[in-house]
DNA sequence: AAGAGATACTTGCAAAAAGCAAGTAATCCT
DNA sequence: AGGATTACTTGCTTTTTGCAAGTATCTCTT
């Protein structure tokens, strides 16, 4: 089975980042500060679109670059990932905040629902704003307005 | 954070054996035909321990053994393999049949509640059939009994 | 139109982790 | 007492990961 994505390190921080950080590119991964080296980052989505879980598409507007998306089989992973948090924010001590998390336990399927939708209609908003959104002014840019 | 346990190939899987197999023994993982090697065995069972998942106590009966058992902590992860076992069998060709599966997905808490009380109450029968619960006939004496 | 910068990668090599086969120590069974 | 069972460990090979650097397009600025 591919259940493989289970059992690696970046796989599911990849599907989380698409999923509720709504990165789309390369350069949003690499400039997370997860951490990933970029090989192993191009080999994960490589694989992770080999199993159908994301999708990519050339952008329209900037033809360098190419957005990664999650499929319906990608998006389907949003229980497991929340009931990860869950877990996570009731046993160990993480960045999310343990009242939110507690809302967030007792509204699951809500939480899911608004998950898709924002997925669906391509609405960028982070669900989890404290895990942050991607970085949307880049680094020259950014020097440059300042 | 902890959440190393998402990143390993073994320690979900051997959660998922304590949980729902009724696995209590390093015999009982290293026979199940899951093709772990002793030694990483050995590795996964100290890190979980460590990390507060599981807790060793020796067998009274046989002081050879040592059973290996989910903690709290460790039994809250129930919500989140179940969802994954629920992915899966949406998502890819695995040996859960599906009418259970869906049967699974409408009855989550239940499910989990009944996950809970057979830990609780050292009900040793595996509550997904399917996959099979330890070998309870050991190599030699079988090959005598039979 | 040219050069600087951005984006999405690949390549080569070192370090870490996983896997395999064999061995060991304590305990049990007859 | 001696063989079997259980729970590991040890040493070595193979695979995977991580890091630094490089490359091929494409875009933006001047």
């Amino acid at each position: 089975m591919a259940l493989e994505v289970f059992g690696d390190r970046w796989s599911l921080l990849i599907v989380r980042d698409l999923m509720v950080r709504g990165f789309r590119t390369f350069y949003d991964f690499e400039n997370s500060g997860e951490g990933i080296a970029t090989n192993i980052l191009a080999d994960r989505l490589r694989r992770l679109c080999e199993a159908g879980i994301v999708e990519r598409e050339p952008d329209e507007k900037d033809r360098r670059r190419m957005n990664y998306r999650l499929t319906e089989k990608g998006i389907d992973l949003a229980p497991v990932l929340l009931e990860m948090l869950i877990w996570g924010a009731r046993h160990e001590p993480s960045g999310a905040p343990c009242e939110v998390i507690a809302e967030m336990a007792k509204n699951r399927d809500a939480l899911v629902e608004e998950t898709r939708r924002r997925w669906r209609e391509r609405d960028p908003r982070p669900i989890l704003p404290w895990l942050g959104g991607p970085q949307l002014v880049r680094k020259k840019r950014a020097a440059r307005n300042s």
